[in-house]
Order: structure tokens, then C-alpha cells, then sequence
RNA sequence: GGACAAUUAGCUCAGCUGGUUAGAGCGUUCGCUUCACACGCGAGAGGUCGUAGGUUCGAGUCCUACAUUGUCCA
């Protein structure tokens, strides 16, 4: 299919997909067009641009998500590749420690097996061939978009060289004394059973059970305090009761002993400035090892700390609720509360509670030891890079999302309870001291023995995903460095959503800033988050998330390409239907079609496809050979162009797709082509012709380039159509057009005014139901020279365009049973025998008139404000005087036209 | 409770640093098998720009408050 005598004529209905499968596998993949180099960027001194893409997680599979932003991504490097540049796209997934478990457990468990029967050696054995098996499958569907990456770089963060990195960005932090070990209360998923990140806990609003409960002074049962939770079973784990020392309803019981129900033991009541006096009761019920602002409180008292819930979510008590799940154990203990008499009311209670990211269960805080990364002062520079605007933000005011963070964060806990992930690099000797090494022998080295034990968790994967940038390029540790590394670091444009600044760019900020002593990236583009039509988020268990590989199916991958960057505007939410990817599909549509129409021109007016291409070779367009139509598209085109390279340098893609996409429907089609149909009509000068079709051409070609990085597939198609051209080249490796200013308003302008007359033409027929193969006359009283000339030069359009004959003459007698109107100064009548209604021209013109007149009023108001006068500048004035001048004229001819029609 | 965003035609959205009678796509109405395209062509209808104040000669555009919706953080 990809023989040129035949691609040369394109089919009458595109087919997208017979298309995309060849130039992706066939010409872009095989021919290495996306291959980056770092020489040609050290000793060629070509700019390079550099695309980070956010790795995928390995278990996932193709979401609208990925297709936004990886066509956004797309959209920056090809244009990038097309400006010039070194483009590099660096493609990669993740390993997602929890999803990836997982998902393998599950699989593991419908073959009878835990991972624990398997052992950690053979079960990361199991996980491998899983990633092998079933990890390559976003990367296949995110191919079918055809991105342009350079997959020969293509980098798993479980690879050595990434592993490598890890543990030696891991060993150089805790030796600068910014990893550390500690207990502390961390959150806890009981169903992965493991720690996790503050990052990875989504709080959500939930109804529970505001308890209040009795505990009677030891010394006095009579007595008693009450306080309220939403947590009793945890009461079993009190060390105290807290109240506020400024509180003087409990003044007198401070330093006095209560019994804690159920459990019986006797525990104090102490004084804290923590304890907020409105809250329930005012009297705080402390449970260190189930919350970490009672265990801070705890700790600044002395206070012991011990848990009463273990790792998987169950009761660890020795008060009889052992093995209980935590949330029968809260339905039970009310229940026996009650009984003992300690219930002293419950109420219904709505708050913000954490869930687990991945398991979507409350979490449970868990006291424990963890490693965790000293963040401030990481977070430092980091911040000050955004500040000074060394990174940028589009849209800006995610800034202040960031900067809320950085100012208020907290330390990172690092390590995993998991089997799937790097390893930490600590060994313990028989002592309990810990090892910090890159390897076993060196932590042998330093212990002076080999009596050591690994520690058993993993690092969180964002520990591995905030080196990205660095890994990507083949940076395995500090002070490594590498050509790549010199020719590509910092990278250019990060796309990725919102929803993980924390997680990933902003400590990817931090790694690129501590390891390698500059920012990672300098432009960040946070996507839209897709939405359904009703504008719920799209969710697996909604059901509402089309599968885009059956959207691609149905509209083609350009279409759906080019309808989410079209809907999708710069930091808002887009409400996506599958529907919506017929905008898509019909602009292919139109662009196929258009092109089909230039090619027959084309072959119509040269011999050969060779003798066009030598005569196209050598066309430059000249003003002084161009048709009106001609200039005035060669104005529209720059116009464009210019509009375009600013939306792509503001970051706004959006705008882009709809400057290239107005242009070509609106410009190109329905005009330029509209008008070269009756130019080549009829008998034409050869030469005239053939200049006119290397025009169209040129524009077409033009404008498929600035489409390119938007619709890669049908562009290439088109464009290899154009001319004989090899299947080792591509639109996707050609210059961008470059807009010239030289080009503008006087160009344009003779053929505005005709299409004016011929808009208002439409119009007038239209108002007027005149039968479609009416022929008339349309007579214009022109105004001056200009018009004269502009509309006689392009007279023979309007029998085309308008069915309409024009008669232009200087000066005429309005002429009687016509239709009457103004284009820009000059009049116009349409010559309609019998189907004038006079009551309907004079309903018209009289509206038009009251119009008109509204137009005048309100230009007198301004015009004879003083203030307006004194304080406008005079341009303003001015404009507003001129337009003034032109509304009176045009009542004036109005008026005419009415007068005569009364007669 | 705090921060940020949004509120413009039936629906989804453009309207940059304030200066025409506020635009587009979809939908809708009317007319068209016009020899590239009915996934199309042409012509219409449809909006007191969330509310209330304010700044200004002039506000959809700037400021304040409020309302509604959403997101993030506590």
C-alpha cells in the first residue's frame, strides 16, 4: 500500500485504520524516526527537548487519562522535532509495588497458594514472570496512539541500572543523615499490610458513632469524667484522660486516677493545652498507639504507649475482643459499655477519615518502626526553584498548591512491608546494629563481621519514581555522570495531572535538585481530569470509562487524538463522551476529502506527478502572481501560523488545535478552495492554473504540518500523496512553517469585501426564499475604486457561490422590485421580480434600521460624554467617531431603500 | 475551617494585559444529491455574561462580599 502511484490517489472515504497500522509499525517504528541522540546535541549543537513520561504503572492498561496526556506529550516533542530540536521522549513504566503484590497474590491465591508458602525468592520469581507476561500491555496500547518516544530506551524502574540508582541514592541520603529509622505512628493498610506514605491516604467523609463514655475516679466510683470518641474500642489502649489545663470544669480532677472501662485498669487524668475545649465533652480519652497526636501528647507526659490492633486489622487485646475485627469489636464494646453502665450517650457524627489509596479500607494509624526521608531540607531549594520561576507551572496557580505543601511538610515513610520493590540497603548484625551499604559485602566490610541480616522491607515506588529523570537518562548514582546525562538533563516539559504533584513532581524537584544540582524539568502542563458527560469522575465500578482502544476502533486514533485536545482546555476539568470523537473523525473526514479535491486538481493541471513535483519543488508564492483569494490566504495562513507558535509557546494546546482547525475549515475549504474551484473552471490560462494548484498545495502541506503533532497519522498519509516522496521520509521530520509577517491586512482585504457581498447575497436569498436554481442579478452600487477593482477581479466566483450574476456600476437608479443592502460601503440589490414581497422588504429593512439606530444612539451617548472625550486616549475616540460615520451612512442608504420601495 | 478553581446561548466551552452591535462546536429551525466532502454545503433562531455592591469616561474582562459547584488541604 505503500506504492505511490497509488497513494497518490487517495481513497473516496478515509480509513483510518489500515492507515495508522502502516506508518506506525512500517515507517515511524522501523525506520527509528524518534530516535534521539545525545551526539548530535554535543558535537551538532542541535537544542535538545527533552519529554519525561510519567511511567505508567505496570499493571494498568490504556485509560482516557493516558491518551490525553500522552497526545499532549505527543504534541510537545513532534512539535519540537519539527521546530528543530533534539527531541528525546523518554518512555518508561513503573514497578507499583502494592498494585503489583497484589495483583499477583490474587492470582496466586486462585491457585491455592499465599506468597508465604511460595517464600520471597520464589514469589519475586512468580512476579517476574507476570511482568514479563502481562507488563508489556500499556506499552502496546499506548503504541497504538502513535507517540513518538524513543522505545529503544525504554526503562522499567525494576531494571538494574534503576535499581542501582536506588540503592545508591538510598545509601548517599541516610549517610548525609537524611534517611532515618524511627517508631512512630504511621498509617497502616490492614489489607496490604504494610506502611504507607501520608501521600497514599485519601481522606474521605464517613458517618460514625460519636461515643460518649464514663470513667469513674478510682478514689470516688460516684464520680466520674466522660469523654467521647469515635474510636471505643481502642479504649482498651488508654493511658490517660487529657483536659485542658484552662478547662475549669475538670480543674479538680487533674492528676486524679480513673478507671478505664471494660479493661479496669486505673490510668491518670492529666493537663494539656492540646485538648480543645469545645470538642465533645472537653475531656480527651489518650490512646498513643492508635493516634499520633495522643501519642505526641503521651510523650510529653511519660506516658507508655501499646496497641490493642494488630497488623491485620484485628484485636490484639487481653480484655476478650481478641481477633474481633476492629469494626465488630466497635459494635461490640458499645454494646457492653452499655451494659456496665459507661454508656452515657451516642451520637451520630460525620468526619473526615483515611482510606488506603490502593485497598480503599480505613487505615489504621500503627505505632512502629519505619524508615522515613528528613524532608526539609530537601524541600527547601525546592521550593525556591518554583519561586524564582526556574520551573513553571501551567496553569500557574498550582503553585500554590505546591508551595502549601513544601512550607507544611512532613517526613516521607519510605519503607513497605512488601516483597515487590527494591529492597532496603540496611543489614543488622546480631548486636541490632543497623548497616547502611550498596551491598552485602560492604555492609560487611563496615560491620567487621558477615553474621548480617537484610532488613525485610522495600522502598516505596515513588522512591524509585522521584529519580525519573535522572534513571531515564542512565544516571545510577551520585556523582555519575554520562553524555545523555550532559546533553539532556535538565528535560523540558513534564506532562502529568495534578493529582500527583506531591506524589512525583514535587519530589522529582528535590531529587533533581540534591543529586544533580539542578532542576529536573522547567515547564510542568497539568491535564484535565476526564469526565463523563455528567461530569462524574470516570470509574471502573461506574462503568463509565470507554475503553479508548474500542473508541480508537470506531473513530480512528487521529480522531479521538485530536477530540481530547480539542475539548480539554488548559486546567479544566473535561466532560468526555465517546459521541464527542465524531468532531474528531469528521475533521479527518474533511481534511481527506479537501485533499482528494486538491490532488485532482493537481493531476488535472500537470502532465505528470514528476513535473509537478519539479514545479512545486521551485514555488514560492508571489503577491504579484496571486488571485485575490490567493493573497488573501496567504494572509489568513500567516495569521494563523503567527497565532499558532503562540498558543504552542503559552503551553496552550487547546487553542492550537482550534487556530489550525478554524483555519483549514473555515479559510482553506470554505473559501480559498470554494473560489480556486471557479478559477480553474472553464478555459484557464495553463500557467495561471498551475500556480494556483502549487498555492493550494503549498497551503495544504503547510497546514497538515502544523496538524502533524495533533493527527500524526493521516498528516504523513496526505503529505506522502503530495509528491512522489520515500517511505524513509516523514512529515514528522520536515520544518515547521514559520509565519511571515510580510503578509497581512492590504493582502486580505480585496477578497474580504468579496465575501462579504457574497455572505450577504446568501442572505438575501435566503430571507427572501428564493428558489435554489434561481438564477438572478445582483447589482452593487460600489463605493470606490478598491471595490470596484476587487469585485470585478473576482466576478466569476459569484455565479458559484452566490447563483447570483453581479453587475457592478458607479453610479445607478435603485432599481425597483429588488432586495437592498450594504457590504462595506457599497450597495447592493438583488433583482427579484415576483418574489419580492414589499411588505416583507420593508419589515426587514425597518428592522434592520431600528438596529442600526440603537448602534447610533448609543455611539452619540459615548461620543458626546465629555468625560468619554477628555479621557479616552484618541485613538479610542477616534475609532468610535469613524464608526459613527459609517452607522449614519449606512441608516442613510437604509433609508433610501425604504423611500424607494414606498413609492 | 483554610486554599484554589469554576459560574457566558438548550449542552460543552472560547473571550490575552478593561475600549465594536459578546464568539465556536454540538443540538435546533429552514433550504440544498452545487461534479472534494450529507462525517457535507448555505442561511437563521438562540445570551440583561451567578447575585449584590464598588473602581473607571468605559467592565463579561479589575476589586469586595455573597451564593452555587468542584478539587486539594486540615
Amino acid at each position: 500500500m505503500s506504492d505511490h502511484s497509488t497513494a497518490q490517489h487517495l481513497e473516496k472515504t478515509y480509513n483510518p485504520h489500515e492507515v495508522e497500522d502502516r506508518w506506525r509499525s512500517a515507517h515511524w517504528e522501523a525506520l527509528g524516526a524518534f530516535h534521539a541522540e545525545s551526539s548530535r546535541v554535543r558535537e551538532d549543537g542541535r537544542t535538545p527537548y527533552t519529554v519525561l513520561m510519567p511511567p505508567p504503572n505496570v499493571t494498568g492498561s490504556l485509560t482516557l487519562g493516558h491518551v490525553l496526556n500522552h497526545t499532549l506529550q505527543d504534541i510537545f516533542i513532534r512539535y519540537a522535532r519539527m521546530t528543530g530540536h533534539e527531541a528525546l521522549w523518554l518512555p518508561g513504566t513503573d514497578h507499583a509495588g502494592i498494585a503489583t503484590q497484589t495483583v499477583v497474590e490474587r492470582k496466586l491465591r486462585n491457585e491455592g497458594v499465599t506468597r508465604h508458602d511460595l517464600g520471597r525468592k520464589d514469589f519475586l520469581s512468580k512476579v517476574w514472570e507476570w511482568r514479563d507476561e502481562y507488563g508489556g500491555l500499556i506499552l502496546k496500547q499506548l503504541r497504538k496512539l502513535g507517540i513518538s518516544c524513543d522505545w529503544r530506551r525504554n526503562l522499567f524502574t525494576m531494571d538494574e541500572r534503576a535499581s542501582e540508582a536506588v540503592i545508591n541514592s538510598f545509601v548517599a541520603l541516610y549517610r548525609e543523615g537524611l534517611i532515618y529509622r524511627g517508631t512512630r505512628i504511621i498509617n497502616w493498610c490492614p489489607v496490604s499490610q504494610t506502611a504507607l506514605s501520608d501521600e497514599e491516604v485519601i481522606m474521605k467523609s464517613r458517618r460514625d458513632q460519636l461515643v460518649y463514655v464514663s470513667y469513674p475516679l478510682a478514689k470516688d466510683p460516684s464520680r466520674s469524667i466522660t469523654i467521647a470518641t469515635v474510636r471505643p474500642e481502642t479504649i482498651l489502649a488508654d493511658v490517660a484522660i487529657a483536659v485542658n489545663p484552662n478547662d475549669p470544669r475538670y480543674s479538680d480532677l487533674i492528676g486524679e486516677l480513673v478507671v478505664v472501662p471494660v479493661a479496669g485498669r486505673h490510668v491518670p487524668v492529666i493537663a494539656d493545652d492540646y485538648v480543645d475545649i469545645e470538642f465533645g465533652t472537653g475531656a480527651l480519652k489518650i490512646t498513643p498507639a492508635h493516634d499520633p497526636n495522643d501519642y505526641e501528647v503521651a510523650k510529653r507526659h511519660n506516658l507508655p504507649a501499646f496497641s490493642v490492633v494488630g497488623r491485620d486489622g484485628r484485636m490484639t487485646d487481653e480484655y476478650g475482643y481478641a481477633g474481633m475485627d476492629r469494626f465488630e469489636a466497635r459494635t461490640k464494646i458499645i454494646a457492653d459499655l452499655e451494659e456496665l453502665g459507661h454508656l452515657v450517650k451516642v451520637e451520630e457524627y460525620e468526619h473526615n477519615v483515611g482510606y488506603s489509596e490502593r485497598a480503599d479500607v480505613v487505615v489504621e494509624p500503627y505505632l512502629s518502626e519505619q524508615w522515613f526521608v528528613k524532608m526539609k531540607p530537601l524541600a527547601e531549594p525546592a521550593l525556591k526553584a518554583v519561586n524564582d520561576g526556574e520551573i513553571r507551572f501551567h496553569p500557574e496557580h498550582w503553585i500554590n498548591t505546591y508551595r502549601h505543601w513544601m512550607e507544611n511538610i512532613q517526613d516521607w515513610c519510605i519503607s513497605r512491608q512488601l516483597w515487590w520493590g527494591h529492597r532496603i540497603p540496611a543489614w543488622y548484625d546480631e548486636k541490632g546494629n543497623v548497616w547502611v551499604a550498596s551491598s552485602y559485602d560492604e555492609a560487611c566490610h563496615l560491620a567487621g563481621t558477615d553474621k548480617l541480616v537484610q532488613d525485610e522491607d522495600v522502598l516505596d515506588t515513588w522512591f524509585s519514581s522521584w529519580l525519573w529523570p535522572l534513571t531515564t537518562l542512565g544516571w545510577t548514582g551520585l556523582h555519575s555522570d554520562n553524555d545523555d546525562l550532559k546533553a539532556f538533563y535538565p528535560t523540558n516539559t513534564l506532562v502529568t495531572g495534578p493529582d500527583i504533584i506531591f506524589f512525583w513532581v514535587a519530589r522529582m524537584i528535590m531529587a533533581g535538585l540534591h543529586f544533580r544540582g539542578d532542576v529536573p524539568f522547567r515547564d510542568v502542563y497539568f491535564t484535565s481530569i476526564i469526565r463523563d458527560m455528567k461530569g462524574r469522575k470516570l470509574s471502573k465500578s461506574l462503568g463509565n470509562s470507554p475503553d479508548p482502544l474500542k473508541v480508537i476502533e470506531t473513530y480512528g486514533t487521529d480522531a479521538l487524538r485530536f477530540t481530547i485536545v480539542y475539548i480539554a482546555p488548559l486546567g479544566q476539568d473535561v466532560l468526555f463522551g465517546e459521541e464527542k470523537c465524531e468532531l474528531g473523525r469528521n475533521f479527518a473526514t474533511k481534511i481527506w476529502n479537501a485533499a482528494r479535491f486538491v490532488f485532482m486538481q493537481r493531476d488535472r493541471h500537470f502532465e505528470t506527478p514528476e513535473a509537478f513535483a519539479e514545479a512545486y519543488a521551485a514555488y514560492v508564492p508571489d503577491r504579484g502572481e496571486l488571485s485575490d483569494s490567493g493573497r488573501w490566504l496567504m494572509a489568513r495562513y500567516q495569521a494563523m501560523l503567527e497565532r499558532y507558535h503562540n498558543a504552542m509557546a503559552q503551553f496552550k494546546v487547546n487553542d492550537l488545535v482550534k487556530i489550525a482547525h478554524e483555519f483549514f475549515w473555515g479559510d482553506y475549504c470554505d473559501w480559498f478552495l470554494e473560489a480556486l474551484k471557479s478559477e480553474l473552471a472553464g478555459e484557464v490560462d495553463p500557467e495561471q492554473a498551475k500556480n494556483s494548484v502549487c498555492l493550494a498545495v503549498k497551503v495544504l502541506e503547510g497546514t497538515l504540518q502544523t496538524l502533524h503533532p495533533v493527527m500524526p497519522f493521516i498528516t504523513d498519509e496526505i503529505w506522502h500523496a503530495i509528491a512522489p516522496r520515500g517511505t524513509d521520509e516523514s512529515i514528522a521530520l520536515t520544518s515547521m512553517p514559520k509565519s511571515d509577517s510580510s503578509w497581512g491586512e492590504a493582502d486580505a482585504a480585496p477578497f474580504d469585501l468579496v465575501r462579504n457581498m457574497v455572505s450577504e447575497i446568501r442572505s438575501l436569498r435566503s430571507a427572501f426564499n428564493v428558489p435554489h436554481d434561481l438564477r438572478a442579478e445582483a447589482v452593487v452600487k460600489v463605493s470606490s475604486d478598491a471595490a470596484e477593482e476587487a469585485l470585478s477581479a473576482s466576478k466569476a466566483i459569484f455565479p458559484a457561490l452566490t447563483r447570483c450574476e453581479v453587475r457592478l456600476a458607479r453610479e445607478i437608479e435603485r432599481p425597483d422590485h429588488a432586495a437592498g443592502s450594504v457590504v462595506d460601503g457599497n450597495e447592493l440589490f438583488i433583482q427579484l421580480e415576483g418574489l419580492i414581497s414589499f411588505e416583507k422588504e420593508q419589515q426587514r429593512l425597518q428592522k434592520e434600521m431600528s438596529k442600526v439606530s440603537g448602534y447610533i444612539q448609543s455611539l452619540e451617548k459615548k461620543l458626546s460624554n465629555q468625560a468619554f472625550l477628555a479621557n479616552a486616549p484618541a485613538d479610542v475616540v477616534g475609532k468610535e467617531q469613524e464608526k459613527l460615520e459609517e452607522a449614519r451612512s449606512l441608516i442613510g442608504k437604509l433609508q433610501e431603500n425604504l423611500e424607494v420601495l414606498s413609492k
